[in-house]
DNA sequence: CTCCTCTACGAAAGCGCTTACGTAAGCGTT
DNA sequence: AACGCTTACGTAAGCGCTTTCGTAGAGGAG
């Protein structure tokens, strides 16, 4: 901390304007049990005092934070930073700080960060990202969160479920559902679903959809071929590669993240196959730069920022006897890699 | 904050190993002139109890923080989420914290987060993001960091000048001049330059080596149009809108960030121009989807994770005796934007 | 054996705020 | 006029730590 020269506290600001240390607290944090002439004395001294309230001795003082705490997995990645940007500004305009911190999709780190927030009594907890399928991978977590939320922390997540806390949930399945049928409308049958692994809740629930959909068009499962890969641009890649191996005659990738289908574009690209001319991409997210890629990107959008601020204002709000779901609705974005099967032109 | 039901404070780690508090808190947290025996003893209570630290009592009492603040223009935006990734990742093997802001590129919001994060007694302030050519309205925050600087804070900046703090700067010139010498190089004459507002001191640098190039190939500052427009991709679409119209014989844009550049693209494609057939495009800072573009985008290569990791480095470091400076190379990536001028095929 | 120097520890004073509690004044009742 | 109620403010007790200062005991020098 800088002991800046002379720093005024409160106690400056009380003389200032000659009351007491009480009342100047009261009227600068807006208590009630002041009035209305004297709070505007103590308002004006602090104003030209240049004072501000030392956050640490507030926070000790009162027993409550100001600063939010946020859990992303990769703060680089674009459907978290977008995210973040939607907490951020939300926070800004409640005057909350916020903390941010990323674990690099490590479960374990994860719950190391969630402690280390708790242990720093943040007013409240976001956790971005999804969950794991596994439920002994997520136990740990859930334990922490339980535990931090039922000594009255406020805790709200997005894009996971199976934590018992607020969620913002996006709908994944009936997104995945929506593109895969797009791509059945196309007339494709001979369909490659690029995946990240299938530990993640999130890749779970959209392939889940994309299989509703199959189902219903009547394919098989067993038909349908789900590569897994990192759930990255180059996991993308290394799918597409695999893909050019032992699926040769595939005309649509269903990539379950945009990150995916960029790199899926990309190996593409690469190996001289034309999109979406032989091949149909698919993504998910819609990150900021999916309809600026070439060919745009047909995807299902997810308002990021949107969900980052929804989250937010759950966790601000008093909590409800039990927790609170929000949908959030994936809508279907085509754009111009998918076409129709190449032999149907 | 939460009133964890019994959460374990000093004392209660002091009590259970038998000591005074201040020995206790000397144990924890390493300060000479404690035994090694008792210390072992209080390190095992407090491992038992689950005790940590209240960060607040602790700076409060101590006067320091382990919070860092980072303040960036727009966190959604890769340049920004790419350097905050490596603060991030810098910051949480230091055990720091980060709390980070964003300002929408506002001159007066970044002040103004400036000084909030000085009155949260931050340990250091991290600023990333262009500075301003005009001095008056780089002043405000110029005389908020000399301040905070002065009074022992500790500060360090990316991409910026002028604000005589420790800085991590990016060869914006040099990489500017690169990317204009192999425009030129490719036979290119009718140039047009995509520029954000050239108030960033960030764009009227890598302005000024794109001019160092065209000066020594012989071209004429007045030669080569400079449209100015958001530094966005919606900026660099509205630029290629309003290159068509008023210079249509163009065959290469030099974009000055790669945001810029991806609009370029993307509005050459939707009018049907064909990149590099046509018309060549080339970015500046490599930001990660820069590689997957289609067509893969020739830009300047800027270590983003790496420059916010040595801003921090630079923080953590005792002061100098005066600013110090870090120059970052800038490497020119060659790709497929850019081709050799039509006619000269 | 006394004096002095270290070392290892404890007592207690804050850090700058919030807030429970006390009190004096103002006002309406009866 | 006495009583209670409300309002507006002051007093002071912490919040959970760090750190200064003081002291007891061990050990060495004389």
């Amino acid at each position: 901390m800088v002991r800046t020269n002379r720093s005024p506290r409160l106690i400056d600001v009380a003389h200032a304007s000659g009351v007491s240390i009480a009342t100047a607290s009261r009227a600068l944090s807006g208590t009630p049990g002041v009035s209305d002439s004297v709070a505007e004395k103590v308002r004006q001294a602090a104003r030209e005092l240049g004072y501000v309230a030392n956050l640490h001795a507030r926070s000790l003082a009162s027993g409550s934070t100001a600063t939010i705490g946020l859990v992303v997995h990769e703060i680089g990645d674009p459907y978290f930073s977008e995210i973040a940007s939607g907490v951020l500004s939300l926070a800004a305009e409640h005057g909350r700080t916020v903390q941010i911190c990323h674990t690099g999709r490590d479960p374990e780190a994860e719950v190391e960060q969630v402690r280390s927030l708790v242990a720093n009594r943040v007013g409240a907890i976001l956790i971005a990202g999804s969950g794991f399928v596994d439920a002994s991978v997520e136990a740990p977590m859930r334990l922490e969160v339980q535990r931090y939320a039922e000594a009255g922390g406020r805790v709200a997540v997005v894009g996971r479920h199976h934590l018992g806390v607020d969620s913002v949930l996006p709908d994944n399945r009936p997104g995945g559902r929506a593109v895969a049928e797009h791509i059945l409308g196309l007339g494709h049958r001979r369909i490659v679903v690029v995946s990240g692994t299938l530990e993640l809740t999130t890749v779970a629930d959209r392939l889940e959809g994309v299989r509703d959909a199959l189902a219903a068009a009547g394919l098989d499962a067993g038909d349908v071929p789900v590569l897994e890969g990192p759930f990255t641009r180059e996991g993308g890649r290394e799918c597409i590669r695999r893909m050019l191996v032992d699926h040769p005659r595939t005309t649509a990738v269903i990539a379950l993240n945009d990150d995916m289908a960029i790199g899926c574009l990309s190996q593409l690209r690469s190996s001289g196959v034309s999109v979406p001319g032989e091949v149909s991409v698919s993504g998910f997210d819609d990150v900021a730069v999916a309809q600026d890629l070439s060919p745009g990107l047909t995807t299902v959008r997810l308002p990021m920022a949107e969900m980052g601020a929804r989250a937010l204002t759950l966790a601000l709000k008093e909590p409800g006897s039990r927790a609170r779901r929000q949908r959030v609705p994936a809508e279907l974005v085509v754009r111009d890699s998918t076409g129709p099967v190449a032999g149907s032109v």
